[in-house]
DNA sequence: CCCGCACGTTAATGAGCGTTAACTCGTGTT
DNA sequence: AACACGAGTTAACGCTCATTAACGTGCGGG
């Protein structure tokens, strides 16, 4: 010991990025176990079990993908329900950081919900746990934002109306086609999609409060 | 020819079903390329190859599970849609059927838009027509419950409202627990939950009308 | 009585796939 | 100049899995 060639303590960002963008666009196409890691070798310039050069497997790079986005998710929401003035702002922070995510990296939106059986034990456990904490704060801003939705019994109505919002904003890659690409017949463009979604969002949750303040 | 030994014109449709529930289950906990044929026997009470007398192969399976379901979704909405008084009464009876299908069935709401890209290019084609006639039945009722949305160039709001509300619904998968069984710390029951998720697509559909009167 | 068929069974086949082994090449350091 | 090491390559292994073959069994009708 005691020799440091050269300087590899961060040695390849890009090509270890590169293999995360292909491997979520093809697992997010095709399905996690409907594709080879000779696939997602093709996809960045090398071929099959190099890519064991950067990552411990295929599991590893779904399990890097999925605990990645979820650390996203939980960071950057705590960042804007933090950093504003009330309870509303707070809200309309969280739906436009959601929305953004939904738009500009639909790949992973769509693993996030839809891969997590194929997780190891313990890499489940982790990425539930972040997803738990994110949906713990939207819950207490919701709550926050619709005085209704704070009375102890609404307190499940308000946790309801948070997963069915995650679903209403997650919807976007079923709604737009199926590639950021053609805009066929009047497709909706991404900031009056963004726009849309936060409206819908903000409907749903006013639609909640008059449920429970009335149930 | 000339003989007909006994009945089996209808054969047995109870084995048939059971398939298809087992099948629908284990697709809809662990993927369809995550179950192997001799699982799905087993949980059926046969063993593997056997079942090859009921269905062409497991593509043939999930191909059964993905006509069926889009076949009852089209035809009840077109039911439903077609039955009432008023477009409002039209796009009330819409939500309810949507609903009760997502609560009662979840197994194939979660199919149906997860394991789509595991069909046969033809089978593939016929889900997506039916749903399209889907979206199309519910963009109709809508644009007429809600003026604002039946300008012309509201139809892309319309069109991405009813997808949203798509999610939104079909959420509860993600929501209720994995299954109908323990109902822990103030999980909502059934029929509360069908409620709040009918205020909630009318909350959303109404903020869509409002964004299309305004912009 | 026996033929045919619905309905299963187990064994074999063959393809696909994740992973490992063994080896090569270039490059910066000593 | 020798060398360690990052980064790939191809070949081989081992396992899973859908599908097919070959064979058994009970029963209803001629």
């Amino acid at each position: 010991m005691g020799s440091m060639p050269n300087v590899p303590a961060t040695p390849a960002l890009p090509r270890r990025d590169q293999i995360r963008r292909e491997a979520a666009r093809l697992f997010a196409a095709r399905g996690f176990l409907g594709v080879g890691v000779d696939e997602i070798g093709k996809a960045v310039g090398i071929s099959g079990p190099g890519l064991y050069r950067h990552f411990a497997g295929k599991d590893a790079m779904l399990a890097d993908l999925l605990i990645g986005i979820s650390e996203r998710l939980l960071e950057e929401g705590r960042r804007r329900a933090g950093g504003g003035d009330g309870a509303a702002e707070a809200l309309d922070a969280l739906i436009g950081g959601h929305v953004d995510f939904a738009l500009d990296d639909r790949d992973l939106i769509t693993l996030h919900d839809r891969e997590l059986l194929n997780l190891k034990e313990e890499d489940r456990r982790t990425v539930r746990r972040l997803q738990r904490g994110y949906v713990e704060l939207w819950v207490d801003v919701v709550r926050q934002a619709y005085p209704p939705l704070a009375e102890p019994a609404a307190e499940p109505v308000a946790r309801a109306a948070v997963h069915a919002v995650f679903g209403l904003i997650n919807s976007t890659p079923h709604s737009l086609g199926p590639s950021p690409a053609q805009e066929d017949r009047a497709a909706l463009e991404r900031d009056g999609m963004a726009a849309l979604l936060h409206s819908l969002a903000h409907g749903a949750f006013s639609a909640a409060a008059d449920a429970a303040a009335r149930g």
